[in-house]
DNA sequence: CTTGCTCCTAACGCAACGTCAGGTTATATA
DNA sequence: TATATAACCTGACGTTGCGTTAGGAGCAAG
């Protein structure tokens, strides 16, 4: 009696919860088929289809894809143990980029609580600046920016914020022109650039090449500074002719 | 010359990132559309379009679903602190469960170094009892076990490995024919039941539980023990009446 | 023989675009 | 100015793992 043989899909599905339109699909896709099919199509499954069905189920469980599981059990070369370890590798990034993004939110959020009243563009703001914080600074580079500001001034941090996008918009223009980054005039530029980032960072180069990468990796940002990859990588070889 | 007022897709997507297909996108759910097309048909982006844009990459950042961050922007009573909890839940909910299959993977993973040789069948098997471990068990009741089991010796447990789905066999006959849990031959194969449970948890209620959730929640698992939810169910109520 | 449950296949839907395909417009060069 | 090339346009299918109708047979019980 519990060595039934030809257990019905409805009845499959009862028992482990596994729907029946899955198990359509997985015959569908050539993942799992019945070994038998009553006469008027009925699909039958026998208990060696189960187990195969349970070996399939776990490895599910553990994320793989079901192309993947596919491939796993059709290929005769099985090595569990490299299998585990690359799925253990996938993982390991997906918790480690979800882990950043937890103390990004954070770290908002925090800041949210801290000041009742915030606009969308102050959040927008907030978001982007936890963006760079939590990835691209330490928290020691942090509280050394902090300083720095709070040594220059509000009014200076003011001035540069204005001063910021003309100087942008003046490289931007020599860029489009086809000027060359050694060009005197372009240098300048490259010159007063550099003061203003020296200005900031304390002229810590840890610092400045956090604020690179930051800029290379994260291009959507551009929007916020005008600043794209092309322009970054114009601007450094000005700067390199100083 | 940085107030350019007219951006064309390419030029977006060169400066952002952002890729043409996506803005297209974009444009199609309604998500963000230019202010402006060309008499062509040409798409036009202003900078009030950039900066819209720039706040929705930034939710997306965070993880959102375009469709919510469409509601998002477009209801009024847009409370960032609360959208970030929410999110923050979320996160976490998805955090915890892919840490729980990372100590799977682990645990997995180290035994199968210990043990050179691993059929698929072992394999399999390892990854249920791994599954049991991380999320049911404390360390304690698993020490638990594991003497009883030695207690037993190898002999004991090889005859309830045999007995067991004999007992389950039974029940089921009794289920599939209706008869009531409280009927004393159903009662009789309840105790027998609660006896073989008995012998493996040594009496700890803790563990008990601790099985019954994992049946409760893993129906799959009814492939490997042939006991589902309904037939477990039934068989507590027999016990009930004992 | 008729319910009423279970089975079948077929086909759309979802999320967020990637990736052709086929055709029009803009721009740079000769 | 003519043309080659780059950039733009609108479909429309593919992806992942099924859920969800829809329309139509098969099967066990009364």
């Amino acid at each position: 009696m519990i060595h039934k043989n030809n257990w019905k899909v409805g009845e499959l599905a009862k028992r482990t919860g596994i729907t029946v339109r899955a198990l359509h699909h997985y015959d569908q896709i050539g993942l799992i088929s019945p070994s038998r099919y009553s006469d008027t199509g009925h699909r039958l499954y026998s208990e060696a289809d189960i187990a195969k069905l349970q070996q399939i189920m776990s490895l599910k469980d553990l994320g793989f894809a079901l192309e993947e599981i596919k491939a796993l059990i059709e290929k005769p070369g099985f090595k569990p143990d490299e299998v585990i370890r690359m799925q253990l590798e996938r993982l390991n990034k997906q918790i480690q980029i979800q882990e950043q993004l937890r103390s990004r939110l954070e770290g908002i959020y925090e800041l949210l609580n801290a000041q009742l009243e915030v606009t969308a563009e102050q959040f927008i703001k907030l978001i982007e600046v936890m963006k760079m914080n939590n990835k691209y600074f330490t928290p020691e580079q942090l509280e050394s920016l902090k300083k720095r500001g709070e040594q220059l001034g509000p009014e200076k941090i003011r001035d540069v914020e204005n001063e910021w996008p003309e100087l942008l918009a003046k490289v931007r223009t020599e860029l489009e022109k086809g000027t060359p980054p050694e060009n005197p005039e372009v240098v300048q530029l490259a010159k007063r650039w550099k003061e203003l980032m020296d200005m900031f960072s304390g002229g810590d180069p840890e610092i400045i090449r956090a604020g690179e990468r930051f800029h290379v990796e994260n291009p959507d940002n551009a929007l916020q500074f005008g600043l794209d990859a092309q322009l970054y990588k114009y601007i450094s070889q000005a700067i390199s002719n100083l």
